[in-house]
DNA sequence: CCAATACAATATCGATTCGAAACCTGATTT
DNA sequence: AAATCAGGTTTCGAATCGATATTGTATTGG
């Protein structure tokens, strides 16, 4: 019986992903990362979007990040925005450029092929969520959910109220990522 | 309904993984691209021996694989033997070095956790098998399969046999990776 | 049979990207 | 107030990419 590494069997798939996007990336002049960032930066909430957020979610450096979004901001793709309260942070979001930049890459042969492959069997979806929120486990890394399918995450009469930072949340906020997620 | 990106949940997982593995590797003083040459090289066979084979089955460009040898090279892990027959072609073969750092190397926490992780449902690898071949025949590169489990394996009275390269093959050859692998 | 040409495998090189560690600045703790 | 911690940036060397060059093979037309 041959030992199949599922790490591997994961690794090459990834590598697989990234050449196709490379090939997209070149003809739009930016590497695959700087749509990453981008795409995470149009889905995550206020709570999730700094560049510590970033690292951790993209499993990179801070000084690689902290180049990549240098980067972004001298292109005019994203912004920059202390925060006021710990004037250590800052908020990063993304600017109209950056938005069309993100529209014009996304409807890539890449998601078609990706439809044509999965779409025989989407139930299966669910081996690799579970298969990254235990990677995440072990790693003791966040999970990055949705900010309503969080713990801590609560609806009233006035709408929606997180009670980690015992703070109201819109209806556009429960529905992006959040870093403090924390699975029920 | 939330559209959740399979190719975005590879990524991650694959991010993971690679940081994991790059803690194990500083600690080696080698990058995670040199285990993963070394892990090929010690199971392929001689037709997928290759700087071309490498390229593809890792999915990185042909400049990046050179150097990459060049270093393992000087180092002394591996070794290059221009072919016979076609004097473009250079065969890889692991030095004993290099087994040494392998072994070392591969009884890793990162094993260790992937079995924690995957014990429960082991019967769900084939849906991560299964998503790479998909991948693999959307991409049009090859399965890398074993030779064993390969259409143009075939076996006679005198052992093993590839009709494809017409040649005979040892009990070794077939348990290796082959680039011309095609699924039957 | 022999150029000439097309093709294939690999190597080389400049530019870019990334990771590791040091550093800076502001917040928190003691 | 000093020490410690956390978020972010800078610096530098190594790794990677993409393009081009080099070398060897196969093919084709005379």
């Amino acid at each position: 019986m041959e030992t199949i590494n599922v790490f591997d069997l994961i690794e090459r798939m990834a590598a697989l992903i990234r050449s196709e996007e490379r090939k997209k990336c070149t003809e739009l002049g930016l590497q695959p990362v700087h749509l990453q960032v981008m795409d995470y930066l149009s889905r995550c909430n206020r709570y999730s979007d700094s560049p510590a957020a970033l690292t951790k979610y993209l499993g990179m450096t801070r000084g690689t990040v902290s180049q990549t979004l240098l980067l972004l901001e001298k292109k005019g793709y994203i912004q920059k925005i202390a925060d006021v309260n710990d004037r250590r942070m800052v908020h990063l979001s993304l600017l109209t450029e950056g938005h069309a930049i993100l529209t014009k890459a996304h409807p890539a042969d890449l998601y078609s092929q990706a439809s044509v492959i999965f779409n025989s069997n989407n139930s299966q979806e669910n081996v690799f969520v579970n298969a990254l929120t235990a990677l995440q486990k072990a790693n003791k890394s966040q999970s990055f959910g949705l900010c309503k399918t969080c713990k801590h995450f609560t609806t009233s009469q006035d709408g929606f109220f997180c009670n980690l930072t015992k703070e109201q949340l819109s209806q556009k906020d429960s529905e992006k990522i959040c870093q403090e997620h924390t699975v029920i």
